[in-house]
DNA sequence: ACAATAGTGTCTCTCAGACATTATTCG
DNA sequence: CGAATAATGTCTGAGAGACACTATTGT
């Protein structure tokens, strides 16, 4: 960015004289890794010729086939070399998980505690990717072999707010299941928030993990919360779609992450600046054939 | 979380056996630090006796007294040590160069590009603290002796839009200046938006700095960004304000953050159930007094 | 009196929630 | 036909933008 300076410092050196002398190895160093969470959303099975199918929230998942945790499922994710750009070891295991590129991905939050690994200090950054499931090359790519996907299902099962002189503490306890079909994880995230005088503070931690890795499960709470609120004023939910879809799908999306129903008129309102109309229908569908639409990349952000 | 496993893995060994032959020193590591972006509200002169100050947003910058970039201006900040959490790190820099603790801090990004710092790979965790300037002891701490407020400006001097197949490419040039009275430093940040398909990707990149070190000038675009988005739909812009204070006194700093006028009786009925009326005034002011509020912890978030 | 800010009232427009109604397909 | 979804119309109330108007102080 800049020439290098020829100021000396307080020990009379130039800038290059400095960076020759530098040691960088007298410092204790932490490890760095990435942990991705990887989304998409799927149909589920559906008996009845009529109805529409439900779908279901899915996150990635591999299981650990090697000390700590082994046997255990864990986010995937790996260290970041000292050569390589923190988003590029994110974008590197987000292509050997699901062997695509060029997806949505976004990086989420840096958890940073002392004892998050027993072997060493590691720092993890954590990015979130989703993905439209038709186009996706299943578990492919190498480590992947023990990659499978798990529906997500969450709930606050306990609240608690106690009131304080210039505020008040509010303790949630939020159960998390991931279900395979074969098998199921599960975990007990509490996440506790001081407001006190004009200020709050969030923390969050793993109370009671069944088969999730690591801190893994207080990563995945933060992500779906982060997922919760972007939905309502960005448009990643269209990461999630084919690239052709019908409102009511969409709408279906809308409402698994948002975990309630929405009207449909009001919906199809909200949207209409979102997408494009084309002039093709689904059918076979036991119904009324619906427009299929795709994604305006023009639409009005404010 | 869990006890230890008994499992053997594909050596054979146990966790605890594992553990005890895991040696992490063979792995080259990044550096990690934390910088920290703490910003306030500051009156300005005013001449006339009648007339409200007007405010001004300022940020804490460092004068750098060592290699690289020295006699630059730098994010406050500092190497995060193996044996505390990141967000430990964060707080301890805080505490050195405000003086205060408790105070509003948030996690906002961590950067990873591999030449940020010529003298060894560093990974950046930014942190953005919001202070109250009237509760704060001035540039208190040791490492404190060249710390100063710079008057944060900064305008789009570019933009440039191109169309592509399926959605664009927007380029903006942006200029950021820090003001200390004294001193002006300022820097150009290009912001590359591409929307293609459905999904979007954005970087950043400091194309000419004026005595901002580092890549500091696109984590203070970054930050800036954040603070005027975050303000719209969080109470964060609370922390910034005195204990008591005035509606117009909120809605200034709110002008200021947004960078445009706002109407009193919209921003009044907005706010109302945010604050909490009080029974003192402002006196002394060469007009109408004006009722002071404070916070409302309780107000409903939705 | 005057300059300035403080604070309220009210009209309009937009938009979300709610719900009713019509349209269309396939077995 | 009947079961299901698709799609639109319309009433209502909440809230933001706009602007006019009243209130209150210190010099």
């Amino acid at each position: 960015m800049t020439e290098p300076s020829s100021i000396r410092d307080r020990n009379g050196l130039t800038e290059q004289e400095y960076l020759q002398a530098y040691d960088a190895s007298i410092y204790e160093r932490p490890s760095v890794t990435v942990d991705m969470l990887i989304f998409t959303v799927l149909n589920k099975e559906q008996d009845n010729y009529r109805k529409l199918p439900e779908k279901s929230l899915q996150l990635l998942l591999i299981k650990r086939g090697e000390h700590p945790f082994i046997g255990q499922w864990a986010l995937p994710g790996g260290f970041v070399s000292v050569h390589e750009r923190v988003e590029d070891a994110a974008l590197r295991e987000l292509k050997s998980e699901t062997n695509i590129e060029n997806i949505y991905m976004e990086q989420l939050f840096t958890w940073g505690d002392v004892e998050r690994d027993p072997r060493t200090r590691v720092i993890s950054c954590s990015y979130m990717a989703l993905v439209d499931r038709t186009s996706l090359d299943i578990q492919a790519g190498d480590d992947a072999a023990d990659a499978k996907w798990f529906e997500v299902a969450y709930h606050v099962f306990q609240e608690k707010k106690t009131n304080l002189d210039h505020g008040y503490e509010l303790e949630k306890l939020l159960k998390i299941t991931l279900r395979n079909g074969l098998e199921t994880v599960s975990a007990t995230v509490k996440i506790v928030e001081v407001v006190s005088g004009r200020s709050t503070r969030v923390s969050r931690e793993v109370v009671d993990s069944q088969g999730i890795a690591f801190d893994h499960a207080k990563i995945i709470e933060y992500a779906i919360e982060r997922l919760r609120n972007k939905i309502e004023y960005t448009d990643i939910a269209f990461n999630l779609m084919p690239p052709l879809f019908t409102l009511s799908e969409l709408q279906q999306v809308y409402e698994v992450l948002l975990g309630k129903e929405l009207l449909a008129a009001a919906f199809r309102r909200k949207m209409a600046s979102m997408v494009i109309e084309t002039n093709e229908f689904t059918k076979d569908a036991g119904h009324r054939p619906s427009k299929l639409y795709r994604f305006n990349p023009n639409w009005n952000r404010n």
